[in-house]
DNA sequence: TCATAGTAGTACGAAATCGTATTAAATAGA
DNA sequence: TCTATTTAATACGATTTCGTACTACTATGA
């Protein structure tokens, strides 16, 4: 790889980084007090999935150690925005589920958070971003397979 | 705006939050125990400002509370990577300006995760980041100029 | 069957994050 | 000049993050 396009590389990570600090606190504006963007994201992680998803498997998605994603969870469980059941397939194991009033709180922080996003002065560059997506999702694709190949955290 | 559009603005911010936690974890891969890809930003960021910053300006450049900038600059002065200094200007201020040990850290990290960038399997796609600098560029300046407007951390 | 290895989750403790309140210095206005 | 206000940094404490070690359960294979 030669010194120009690292140069970007390391360029584009800075970006990235920077604008994910901004959406973060985007979001977390429009959160009750002791929930992150890290807890929004869960919760629309599972409201994609009825059926729960077991912690193992949460940590694994969100890139966060297992014992991280134990106290996080039990965070949205103590307030009532998930339900932590025992997982039929194996008694090792539990199963996290999204609750009604879990679903209420995803809705309105997105609704929020939107109104927030489309008052916004300068304006959101939505032509930008909407052109940005498509290799978004590429790059990420391929850092999520290139992570498979080296071993988990 | 839009159902769609907005839409389109989540699943932005969902890239490219997933793709910034990849690349912390590339980083922090290549840094010494306590030094995180926060404080490598740091030090980058210093690196291009020789005379120093002052903890303020630092907190706000990356988006932390002053209280955490206070902590975490500490850290990399106990290491030896910065100097802390009184500001000549401003008794009731200071000055974290990197040392030499710290352009050193700096210049090894960026090397290593460049080599482990280059290695990747499957292989980074830098087209594609290419492709998204400019827009990215934009974007990041539109959200810090909506910031500006609406108050600070 | 039974021993051994592997896996899910958590207790615990060290360190990091960040909100509130405080101290010290600079600045503005009477 | 002198008082009031603002600002830079930090002490302190509550909470979060996460590495290590542990327990409970499952799976493998003589």
């Amino acid at each position: 790889m030669d010194d120009d396009s690292t140069h970007n590389v390391f360029r584009f990570f800075t970006e990235v980084g920077i604008i994910a600090q901004f959406s973060a606190r985007l979001i977390e504006k429009n959160l009750p007090e002791r929930i992150t963007h890290l807890h929004f994201g869960l919760l629309g992680h599972m409201s994609r999935r009825p059926d729960g998803e077991t912690p193992q498997q949460l940590a694994y998605a969100f890139q966060v150690p297992k014992t991280s994603m134990t106290h996080t969870i039990r965070v949205l469980e103590a307030e009532g925005y998930i339900e932590i059941v025992p997982n039929p397939e194996d008694a090792r194991s539990k199963l996290a589920k999204i609750t009604p009033k879990g679903g209420e709180l995803l809705m309105q922080a997105y609704a929020k958070s939107a109104q927030d996003a489309a008052t916004m002065d300068p304006p959101l560059l939505i032509d930008q971003m909407e052109q940005c997506l498509e290799p978004l999702a590429q790059i990420r694709a391929q850092l999520d397979a290139a992570r498979d190949k080296s071993g988990s955290r």
